[in-house]
RNA sequence: GCUCUUGUAGUUCAGUGGAUAGAACAAGGGACUCCUAAGCCCUAGACGCAGGUUCGAUUCCUGCCAAGAGCACCA
């Protein structure tokens, strides 16, 4: 592959022949801040310290002395050298690569032979599906595409709460409500869902006002580990309400599981883990419950199996990191889960690592940030969520208000859909990971600026004018494109030839976002890459240049809406030809 | 109290041990007989505070301040 990476490789060895020495590696050269100081630089601050050079003497000691095949001139300017790379030979070379490529261009074999699993999504059933839980299955869905496109197999995961406390407050809550029970038995999914997260809602809040409330809970929490017929029916019919809501919102967000995981399916083996290994004294009895001993690590002490004999969260997931090893053998499980469980995280893997040695350095939390209101505080405990269907459902009526004038557009309802997909996933994943995401509810998300729209918009622009050049293959036969005498050398102007430069860096930012598996990454380059399109879209002609320069423009065009479309991809984002 | 995370323009976010800290939104101004105006161009505006390490710190370290989260039988 023919990316800036190799070409910064190539440079740093020429720079090394020039010193005689190996010192100098394509991670110490930068991109300069401005396009006039070049394309690759090198700051000789660190190589001048070696030889008692100043920086700036060092940087006009070694400029003359460096040759790269690639660089067509290379500058001292202060305590940097600057190379500038040759426009026509890389344009040649990039173009003809990602026309080669297609779809395929920016992957990488970095995971080959390697499979990870990424759990993600986890609602627990009988609670409202919110918008944290959106921002947490577009996360896992991206990283897995990234990591998918650096080569490696993955696995999804969903570990879904179907027994445990909050059931018991559901249902406890549904029981308080029998006649809107009945009702809603007739209603769909949605209207079903809803009634769930009212009921778990107030169960909630009974639990924490009354005594009462809170011992039937508890009673209700017994019966329902206990398989008690009483209970069994109600259960079993809420949990398929939830969990057919679910499905319905995955199939809406394009995402699919290779494994539903469920704790009642490791309740049993991961009470079993624990009893074993109390016996081996890597846990111990304290107040009538099995707990581990943090402290001994750094951590915190957290309880395995309470005082009634029931695993916890803790306990049933060492059932499930058994399950999931030894039903795919993963190299690496990533758990894409909210930042309230880093210390939780922490204790877990390192009883892990103890009960099963072979889980060192394969299990790891993928912890993203809140999505917070700007409003106040949101908890579906206090039932005052922002339902992700409702951030879904806004999206799509904006997009149609904005889409209301628009000329005979063919599918208005598709594009919609996509378009206002596409601004609700971009608008959550084009933050870092780690940041809490301020969400506005009347700006819910955007269609001007940094935006999965802005994107879309790019794209089909491109699209339109391959469109009107009326031959598809001028913009696509790779065939003509890749030959030498093909009028690529045309692509003059500064704006393109930033562009092709833009073109070549995908395949380091594709890296580099499997690396980190922050999508947000992917996302930055895609806005520039769209933003420096538009400025050329702007001040240059494509359709209306000279043959020959039409031609190459054209390529040039058709290779930039492939890497939008390819880099979008990998955010789960589709593209439209139209909007 | 202890631990973790986060503090960058009015707002929401990028970013880096090095060249003048980038965008978007909002504000103000501008351009079209031209390939989609969900677009483009211009203007104004920011590294919480205090020390330290360094030739150089917004970035690394320490302390403080502020916000959020976690700290035994919830998930």
């Amino acid at each position: 592959m023919y990316s800036l990476e190799k070409i910064k490789i190539n440079i740093a060895d020429a720079i090394n022949d020039a010193l005689k020495k190996k010192i100098v590696s394509a991670a110490d050269l930068i991109y300069p801040p401005k396009p006039e100081f070049g394309d690759i630089s090198l700051p000789c601050y660190a190589i001048a310290k070696l030889s008692g050079k100043t920086a700036v003497e060092m940087a006009e000691f070694l400029v003359g002395k460096i040759f790269a095949e690639e660089v067509a001139s290379t500058k001292a300017l202060g305590p940097f050298i600057n190379f500038t790379i040759n426009k026509t030979k890389l344009a040649q070379k990039v173009i003809a690569e990602i026309a080669e490529a297609k779809n395929e261009y920016g992957v990488n074999a970095n995971g080959k032979n390697k499979t990870i699993m990424v759990e993600f999504a986890h609602p627990n059933t009988h609670k409202a599906f919110h918008i944290g839980h959106l921002r947490n299955i577009l996360t896992g869905e991206a990283v897995s595409r990234i990591l998918e496109a650096n080569g490696y197999k993955i696995t999804r995961a969903n570990y879904q709460g179907d027994i445990g406390l909050h059931i018991a407050k559901c249902l406890w809550g549904v029981g308080q409500q029998e006649k809107e029970y009945k009702a809603v038995k007739n209603k769909d999914v949605k209207a079903k869902a809803e009634f769930l997260g009212r009921a778990y809602a107030y169960g909630s809040k009974n639990y924490e006002e009354s005594q009462g409330a809170k011992q039937e809970i508890a009673e209700l929490n017994k019966k329902i580990y206990n398989q008690d017929k009483t209970v069994m029916a109600a259960y079993r019919a809420t949990r398929k309400w939830s969990l057919g809501y679910f499905a319905g919102i995955y199939k809406r967000l394009n995402t699919k599981f290779d494994r539903l995981y469920f704790e009642s399916e490791v309740f049993q083996s991961g009470r079993e883990i624990v009893l074993k290994n109390l016996k081996k004294g890597i846990f111990e009895l304290s107040q009538g419950a099995v707990i581990f001993e943090g402290e001994k690590y750094g951590l915190h002490s957290r309880v395995f199996i309470n005082s009634e004999g029931n695993p916890t969260y803790e306990g049933k997931d060492l059932g499930l990191a058994e399950l999931q090893f030894n039903e795919f053998r993963p190299e690496k499980i990533l758990h894409v889960v909210g930042p309230e469980q880093a210390e939780y995280f922490k204790v877990i893997i390192k009883a892990l690592e103890l009960v099963m040695p072979a889980s060192l350095g394969r299990e790891a939390h993928l912890r993203y940030g809140w999505v917070r209101l700007k409003e106040g505080k949101m908890s579906s405990r206090l039932g005052n969520v922002v339902l992700g269907e409702w951030l879904l459902d806004e999206a799509k009526k904006q997009v149609l208000e904005i889409m209301k004038g628009a000329r005979g557009l063919k599918n208005k309802d598709a594009v919609a859909d996509k378009v206002s997909l596409a601004a609700v996933k971009y608008s959550i994943l084009k933050n870092g990971l780690d940041k809490d995401i301020a969400f506005d509810l009347n700006e819910s998300v955007s269609f001007n600026g940094s935006s999965g729209p802005y994107l879309l918009y790019t794209y089909a622009r491109i699209q339109s004018i391959i469109r009107k050049s009326n031959s598809k293959s001028e913009a696509r036969n790779s065939k003509q494109i890749q030959n030498p005498k093909s009028k690529i050398q045309n692509l003059s102007d500064a704006k393109e030839q930033r562009l092709i430069v833009k073109l070549a860096m995908y395949p380091e930012a594709v890296a580099s976002a499997g690396k980190n598996y922050d999508p947000s990454e992917a996302a930055k380059y895609l806005f520039e890459l769209a933003q420096e399109f538009n400025n050329y879209y702007h001040a240059v002609p494509v359709l209306k240049a000279k043959a020959e320069i039409r031609m190459a423009r054209l390529a040039l065009c058709g290779v930039i809406g492939q890497t939008v479309k390819n880099g979008l991809r990998l955010l789960g984002i589709e593209t439209v030809e139209e909007m």
